[in-house]
DNA sequence: CTGTTACCCAAACGATCGTTAGGTTTATCC
DNA sequence: GGATAAACCTAACGATCGTTTGGGTAACAG
């Protein structure tokens, strides 16, 4: 039960992050929105950095478990499982208010931070992982490196945009292009069809 | 010469709201960089906000000239409209410290200030809008607008990709795709030879 | 029951935030 | 050259920032 109030934390402290930023929220906001009173987030975080940093390494934990994990099952085969991964990243960040916290904090902090850096890469080399090795199955391994860098990209700007234009078909269009690139016979025939 | 202080205050706000982000660059750090004392500003602006505001303007203005309006000029065919576009981007944007100011304003301050929003939507559609123009001389209109939103998500993704790995390749992978869209006889086989 | 630790609150800290008020200098115009 | 206004500085404002201090309370160990 004592891991429950720092949870709490982090979870309040994520959300805000994620929808207001990092500069922008303030230890008042997190203290409002988790139940505890401001100075007693100190009792488990030295500070800000330090909540950030915690919250940053859950996000890592958490797309690595339900996201990039199941990527790398081989018992099932690497077409279904880039579509599985392609749909859980979209089910992931579309109706999620203020997108990606990764994507915002890398844009927002740039590389002010060097531990908020760290985890922004480490994150997204996860990401890129777990689709490289998929679509490495069909395409070279160097190719399919920079495939899932460039659907890494897209699949952020499409965040982005979705953010902006209150449009989520852009994302939808990554997923189901993703999920093309180890479609047999080159899909696109039947896709443009 | 009037107009020389206040630019100046702009383009100081401007480096570092791109930067810094906007809620962590302080009227003080803009003083410290445009030379005008800190209560000077507010001769020129009523505040920070207003500020900034006349900042995206400027990015706005700035990238119509110099981006999308040659973009529409019909003398020049289509083709090589888009690779000038392609690669005035790619110039733009590449070593360019902080990325894109709008891109970056977009994911942190999200819609917290409609006045920033629209001024990023505006940014958003010129770029969709001429890419969009020129795809639509050889695909259809409406798919064109598709290609053209999807363009512009996978090069922000890529500027954000670049600031998080120092690296410009999925920049440059985007323009080089992009160029091929308009390339003759389906240049996807001369691409991959 | 006593001592110790973890948990959490209440109150305040100095620093910095965006902003303002008032005065001084500089340019403009008749 | 005297009046008018714009340009700019100095100094401070209240508010809020992240953080600290000190104490109180509950839980658990001996």
């Amino acid at each position: 039960m004592k891991k429950t109030d720092r949870d709490a934390v982090i979870d309040a402290a994520l959300t805000l992050f994620r929808m207001n930023g990092y500069h922008n929220t303030s230890m008042a906001d997190i203290s409002a929105s988790c139940g505890l009173l401001k100075g007693s987030i100190y009792h488990y975080f030295p500070g800000k950095k330090e909540l950030a940093i915690a919250a940053l390494d859950r996000v890592i934990a958490e797309t690595r478990e339900k996201l990039f994990r199941p990527a790398l099952d081989s018992s099932v085969p690497a077409e279904v499982r880039l579509a599985n991964l392609a749909e859980r990243v979209e089910r992931y960040f579309i109706g999620r208010e203020g997108g990606c916290v990764m994507g915002n904090l890398a844009l927002e902090v740039g590389d002010a931070i060097p531990e908020f850096q760290a985890r922004i890469r480490t994150y997204f080399t996860d990401w890129k992982e777990a689709l490289a090795t998929l679509l490495a199955t069909k395409h070279g391994r160097a190719r399919a490196e920079e495939m899932a860098e460039d659907i890494v990209a897209r699949v952020q700007g499409a965040i982005m945009i979705m953010g902006v234009n209150k449009d989520e078909r852009p994302l939808r269009r990554a997923s189901r292009e993703t999920v093309q690139l180890l479609a047999p016979a080159d899909a696109a025939a039947t896709a443009s069809a």
